[in-house]
DNA sequence: GCAGTTTTGTTACATTATAACATTCCCGCC
DNA sequence: GGCGGGAATGTTATAATGTAACAAAACTGC
């Protein structure tokens, strides 16, 4: 059996920088039951929960998948690119962005408390090799 | 039996327009059941890629639902600022914003193709409601 | 140790989404 | 008219994602 406290985020942090592309949370799953196999969803999407809560990893809604944080320690939203080709992903801050975002959103006395921003294309790698091709 | 052509797309907008706020795909098919029972999930997923390829609807990818567009015609991504009391979704453009968003984006090469900007908060209603409260 | 709290386990299920193939309809053409 | 090709839809089945609700176990502070 695990240990308690955040024994578990750390096994799931660990899994989702072993990967580096996002995973989905049922991936992250398949992993972990190699070591232990009587592991559940809600275990898993617990220590997600907590994990992206504090900034260390980032749920990709679009994609319904997670990836370790490539920022540790910062406290803003991120840009997350997503490459469509080999699935790498970006991550960018850029505060500025932030509140324009923030004050266009808020332009009619919305109050904006949680940022998603998502882009998708492709990466450098994959645009340079398929122009080579 | 419905004709054929974009019949089931505008079935569909009709729903999403009827309701405002967004939807799951699950509960269009429910409404649209009401007339024709024998409607399943393909048929709604399908008709609802369409309309968002138009650009007539919204996938809200943070919260797997689907809105009618609010500014029909325009070709930009979309502003969507989602209020978690009422459920309401406005919609801003912003080209300024998305040229940046781009350029941050592209900052290592990587060429940008969909973007996904919602903001989660509280509406100005909701804001102004609970103050009085 | 013991009570209270938090984390994790467990079971079961709800929700969201798509694959694969059959059928029906439209449209243009002969 | 009828026929053939393509597109939209129907149909069946299942995959993938996510959570509610309660039980059990482990830490915390006393």
């Amino acid at each position: 059996m695990y240990k308690r406290g955040q024994q578990m985020q750390a096994e799931v942090l660990g899994v989702l920088r072993s990967h580096g592309v996002p995973i989905s949370a049922y991936d992250v799953l398949e992993c972990l039951r190699e070591k232990n196999p009587r592991l559940s969803p809600p275990t898993i999407y617990r220590a997600l929960a907590a994990l992206a809560k504090r900034g260390q990893a980032h749920r990709i809604e679009s994609l319904n998948a997670f990836v370790a944080c490539q920022h540790e320690g910062h406290h803003h939203a991120s840009i997350l690119s997503i490459c469509g080709d080999c699935g790498a992903v970006e991550e960018n801050i850029s505060p500025d962005l932030l509140t324009r975002l923030s004050s266009i959103a808020g332009k009619s006395g919305f109050a904006p408390a949680r940022h998603v921003i998502e882009v998708h294309g492709q990466c450098g790698s994959c645009g340079s090799a398929e122009a080579r091709a």
